[in-house]
DNA sequence: CGGCTGTACTG
DNA sequence: CAGTACA
DNA sequence: GCCG
């Protein structure tokens, strides 16, 4: 039994990411072009919240009143009147909306957008639900929120006007692969969009981006599940992706973006390249591109540039420049990032014996220890000794305090050949162990000579989360409230050597140490596994739709506060080891889990 | 048009 | 407080 | 620079 619903646009404010998918399968006329909406459908109730949406939507549109009917403006336009019990529901559109795709559309379509409904009604979310439930189509006019006449303002020369509009036109064409595709290429044989939407566009090209003829008959693959979410921690992420050169043209760019501390071109860098990174198929054009998360017009320009050029023209005169070369030398020294690394080059600095012989005396302490070691912090460590010094630490842990696990994380685990440094987090079931113990390991491992520096201890303590009700709070979880996370980031340097030279010949090396309370060891581990873009979007996924603060340290409910525990079994029982608790974490979260390898996100 | 990760140390 | 670090 |  399939309803006789109009095409319905979805709204996807406040409805979770499963809500929002399910709700995506049930609904048979789908469309994912507000445009064509005769019924917007969203999980909002009031008016006023109706109109911001619309515009963010871009949807103008003017009120008409209740008293008013909703006649058709455009005299050509053919009515419909759904044939629901009791309805009232009517809507004018020269498209059907009964899913059938009629031919004629590929004439009429391509130049802009097809010709869309002149009216439409923004209804409750309860409306659709509770038809579902009544198996008919209910009267639609008790969840009306919002009737509005739309403003005839879309001519056609819109596309060509504006770049922008145009490239909007390109991704939503570009956002529903033919389901009829038959490509050659892995994965295009069964379509992901296949519920009930409606492909009114051809792989016709709005002219912005050249298309070569070629390129007409380029079916593209479709956009692999886990592409359809912009949180790069709900895709795979492998080390080497098939795009590699394109992506390794963007990282250029967004380098230079952080020298010149422009945060918000890096996150946006960020964002385009971990979603290109997790695209299986080698690109074939601009627009499959446009399509991707966190890619746009920019990006897809971008492309079309590198497929044609080989190289990008902005990366190219970003390497040239001789003043982002100094910031990135100065930038690559331990305790500089940016803002310094810019203070130090209107200083007249050009390199590391300018700052030694006219800033030494201002540097702070740790900033010294970069430039000392600058060369040898650069060098990368191969896995054989990212593995030896983990094992020394763990010796080391075990000789205070048996019973200590640990898990090699960063670079390492994400399968890295070598790495820019060492992460360890160690943990222990017994509370008791992991307490202090930050402290404890940094001396012993000082006394050993293998740490000759410690840039920053972190004994971030016992009384976090401690709330301004401290004195209600005294039996707070008596006693299990999350201690330290501390962690240690220290130098470090094997004493031994056998090739008779006087000096050390051992280059130093940069070593995190991270000991975490075995309540909280999967926060620890997943936390210190991934890359920064899986991070921030791990952060930004557990704010945005479970309502959560993540870090490495625990998860906190945003509502109340409370800490929230994915990793003990259902009888409170603590995680057998560090591992299972990451997984744990990833299943409480409602994320898939993935291998280290795939949390490549650049 | 606002938001874009979250926390802790250093000076 | 601003700057830096970590993933 | 992109998303909602």
């Amino acid at each position: 039994m399939t309803l006789d619903f109009p095409v319905i646009f979805l709204l996807p404010t406040n409805l979770g990411a499963d809500e929002l998918h399910e709700l995506e399968e049930q609904i048979p006329t789908l469309t994912y072009d507000i445009n064509e909406a005769e019924v917007i459908l969203g999980n909002v109730h009031r008016k006023q919240r109706v109109l911001f949406e619309l515009r963010k939507h871009k949807l103008v549109t003017e009120e008409i009143s209740t008293t008013e009917t909703d006649e058709p403006t455009s005299p050509s336009l053919k009515r419909r009147r759904f044939q629901t019990p009791g309805s009232v529901i009517t809507e004018d559109s020269d498209t059907a909306s009964d899913g059938d795709f009629h031919p004629l559309l590929t004439q009429s379509t391509q130049s802009t957008l097809k010709a869309a409904p002149t009216t439409v009604k923004v209804v409750k979310l309860a409306w659709f639900t509770e038809s579902l439930k009544a198996g008919t189509v209910l009267p639609i006019e008790d969840y009306t929120l919002y009737r509005g006449r739309k403003q005839q303002s879309k001519p056609a020369k819109l596309q060509q006007a504006s770049p922008a509009k145009a490239a909007n036109i390109i991704k939503r064409a570009l956002a529903d692969p033919k389901p009829s595709s038959h490509g050659s290429r892995p994965g295009s044989s069964h379509s992901t969009t296949s519920h009930g939407r409606r492909d009114h566009f051809i792989t016709k090209a709005p002219a912005l981006l050249h298309m070569t003829t070629s390129e007409h008959e380029v079916e593209l693959p479709p956009i692999p599940a886990y592409l359809h979410t912009t949180y790069a921690c709900q895709r795979p992420a492998p080390t080497h992706p098939p795009n590699e050169p394109f992506i390794e043209e963007l990282t250029k760019i967004r380098t230079a973006r952080t020298l010149l501390g422009d945060k918000i071109g890096v996150r946006a860098y960020s964002s385009a390249i971990a979603a290109l990174i997790s695209y299986p198929y080698l690109l074939q054009s601009a627009f499959e591109v446009a399509r991707l998360p966190g890619c746009g017009l920019k990006i897809a320009q971008l492309y079309q540039e590198f497929r044609e050029q080989g190289e990008l023209q902005e990366a190219k005169e970003d390497e040239s420049d001789p003043r982002l070369a100094v910031l990135k030398l100065f930038h690559e020294i331990w305790g500089v990032a940016e803002t310094t690394a810019r203070e130090f080059y209107n200083k007249g600095w050009r390199d590391l014996d300018d700052i030694i012989e006219y800033g030494w005396d201002t540097l702070t302490r740790v900033q010294q220890i970069g430039v000392k070691y600058y060369d040898e912090f650069q060098q990368k460590i191969p896995r054989a000794e990212v593995e030896s010094i983990a094992n020394i630490i763990l010796e080391h842990a075990n000789k205070i305090h048996p019973g200590f696990q640990m898990v090699i994380v960063g670079g390492y685990r994400r399968g890295k050949l070598a790495s820019g440094d060492v992460d360890v987090v160690l943990s222990h079931p017994d509370k008791a162990a992991t307490r202090g113990f930050v402290e404890q390991i940094v001396v012993a491992l000082e006394q050993s000579n293998y740490i000759t520096h410690t840039l920053i201890l972190s004994t971030a303590n016992t009384e976090r989360g401690q709330e301004p009700v401290a004195w209600k709070g005294n039996e707070k979880k008596s006693g299990t409230g999350f201690d330290t996370l501390d962690k240690a980031l220290v130098v470090w340097q094997d004493p031994h050597w056998t090739t008779g030279e006087k000096k050390n010949p051992n280059p130093h090396r940069r070593v995190d140490i991270i000991i975490s309370p075995w309540k909280t060891a999967g926060c620890a581990v997943l936390g210190w596994t991934s890359g920064t873009t899986f991070q921030r979007d791990l952060r930004r996924y557990c704010k945005k739709e479970r309502s959560l603060k993540f870090d490495s340290s625990g998860i906190r409910s945003r509502a109340d506060g409370t800490w929230v525990d994915f990793e003990s079994g259902p009888n409170g029982e603590p995680a057998p080891d560090m591992l299972t608790a990451e997984r744990r974490v990833f299943e409480g979260l409602g994320l898939e889990w993935r291998p280290p390898e795939e949390r490549c996100t650049g």
